[in-house]
DNA sequence: TCGGCTATGTATAAAGA
DNA sequence: TTCTTTATACATAGCCG
């Protein structure tokens, strides 16, 4: 009667959960939580553009490697602030981070069950240009390696 | 008997309070929501940085115009990058205040979790092989699909 | 400006669709 | 991946000192 919970206590979720700063292990929650991170990152930087009246850019790098920004009124004007106060010097205050990138499991399998069968003519031309920019960061990870031999030859991609 | 907390209703502030995303308009509040705010942009930029392993770089202007600035490892190597992947035009996404939003969140990117940070030169090149491989299988689809394209435009006509 | 406090608003980890 | 739900962790507006 009163314990109407009783039996069925039964919580459909844990709910948030702490999770501690460091890099996120499972590839998965990582994708999801840097997706959900970097809106939230983004929709802060805004209302503190819009609640303060002041300029602001972001930029973030994703797991992948692709470049996302956001800017208020736009990225290139305020990273143009940034370098003209650098250039006189002292009308900027910075953080440094440091840090340590974990070291990444080893994962040979890329897209072993990646299927292409089933897939629209859109998706696959998405995929293609999204290849694209795979390719600039694999040749550009090469070249990190200042050996760019096998590179070429791969040039035609 | 419903009222209990009436006279004992000591509460010493009345908590948080909602307040409308639009600039502040009263000078002290506004200065100091935009430290508090400042502090926690840089932190959440921190933890997506850490938590994912990614590169991060965040400018503000406070209201007095100075510049704060937090980026991880630096924000100039981040600047770097971007302006670089501006050049090449391809690799980059970004947001501009009043500008539509979203538009580039379509694609899968069904390798989001692949991770070229840690690799040995070997690998990424074993992966730049296997991507000529790949390609070769998207572009063998797209033809396909064209052809069916093709041939139901044909029987339609 | 800089913290500290409190009650409430918001972000988000997990899991499922 | 995106969206929803749930419960909880975290952020922060208004006040004080």
């Amino acid at each position: 009667m009163e314990n109407k919970e009783e039996e069925t206590s039964k919580k459909k979720t844990l709910g948030r959960r702490k999770i501690p700063i460091e890099k996120i292990s499972n590839k998965k929650s990582l994708q999801v939580a840097f997706s959900k991170r970097r809106g939230s990152l983004f929709k802060k930087a805004s209302e503190l553009s819009t609640l303060c009246g002041v300029q602001v850019a972001v930029i973030v790098e994703s797991p992948a490697g692709k470049l996302y920004s956001f800017g208020s009124p736009s990225v290139d004007s305020v990273i143009d602030r940034f370098e003209k106060a650098r250039e006189d010097g002292l009308n900027s205050c910075s953080e440094a981070h440091e840090e340590e990138k974990g070291v990444m499991e080893k994962s040979n399998w890329w897209w072993e069950d990646v299927f292409l069968e089933n897939l629209g003519l859109e998706e696959l031309e998405e995929r293609m240009s999204d290849m694209q920019v795979l390719k600039n960061n694999l040749l550009k990870r090469i070249q990190d390696h200042d050996d760019l031999v096998m590179a070429d030859s791969f040039l035609n991609l």
